[in-house]
DNA sequence: GCAGAAATGAAAATGATTTTCATTCCCATA
DNA sequence: TATGGGAATGAAAATCATTTTCATTTCTGC
């Protein structure tokens, strides 16, 4: 059933951890190895399925893939030139939680993410 | 060279002040008002030139576009059976801004969600 | 070896968004 | 009022990421 294919993710590596779908197709070409992007695609889906990577989106609507870490963290990131910084949540994890309990909900995680733009940009 | 068609506009807010351009084109025809798709998407890009709506991503990648000064808020959601329950950002919306500035960006945007199972799941 | 399952990828389909371009509308001026 | 040019409009085509289809290949257990 996974189908994480190690060569796909290896290159999301190369890449500096932070790709689109077709920019490791593009890159696995030029590099030579013989891949089909359908692969590609179903590759990177199921190491987001694994979170293995996370998905976050350009500001034109591309999805781009991204190596994560294990520790819980967020992400700060330039809508320009997709550069990411990890965050801790700090307040966030507790907000997280009072709200749950608040509203009685149980089994609770969370996503949060902020996007703006960069020194660089 | 300001295309902010009012109609375009006062559709938007009929919809809850949240939608996407097809959904506005969908509703504009559905109430027989005669416009063209290209115009609402002309329109939408206009109003956000002018910052009256701001564009969000919905997780599929389609653009959403939002009345600014709809109040900000966040969302639990249930993972079972999708009730979902609008929130106070409370904390969250100092951590976004103080990480950000810790890190050098400006023009920043935040996104959080809860999700978990309600109380009836 | 051999059947059945899983993986692969080329090609077609999908769907949002953008571009093109011919037409229509608006409006200032003669 | 006529007219000319710029702006707005929208149908149709183009673009482009992503998904689906489906035939073929590869793998796995027997
Ligand atoms: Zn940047
Ligand atoms: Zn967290
Ligand atoms: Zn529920
Ligand atoms: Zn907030």
């Amino acid at each position: 059933m996974s189908r994480s294919n190690p060569r796909v993710l290896s290159t999301l590596e190369r890449a500096g951890g932070f790709a689109s779908a077709q920019e490791v197709y593009r890159l696995m070409q030029r590099e030579g190895e013989s891949i089909g992007l359908t692969t590609v695609y179903r590759a990177l889906q199921s190491l987001v399925n694994d979170k293995i990577v996370d998905v976050l989106r350009r500001e034109d609507g591309e999805a781009i893939y991204r190596l994560c870490g294990e520790a819980h963290h967020h992400h700060l990131v330039c809508k320009s030139c997709g550069d990411t910084v990890e965050i801790e949540g700090g307040a966030i994890e507790k907000w997280a939680k009072v709200m749950a309990e608040e509203h009685g909900f149980r089994e609770v995680g969370h996503t949060a993410e902020i996007f703006g733009l960069c020194g660089k940009c």
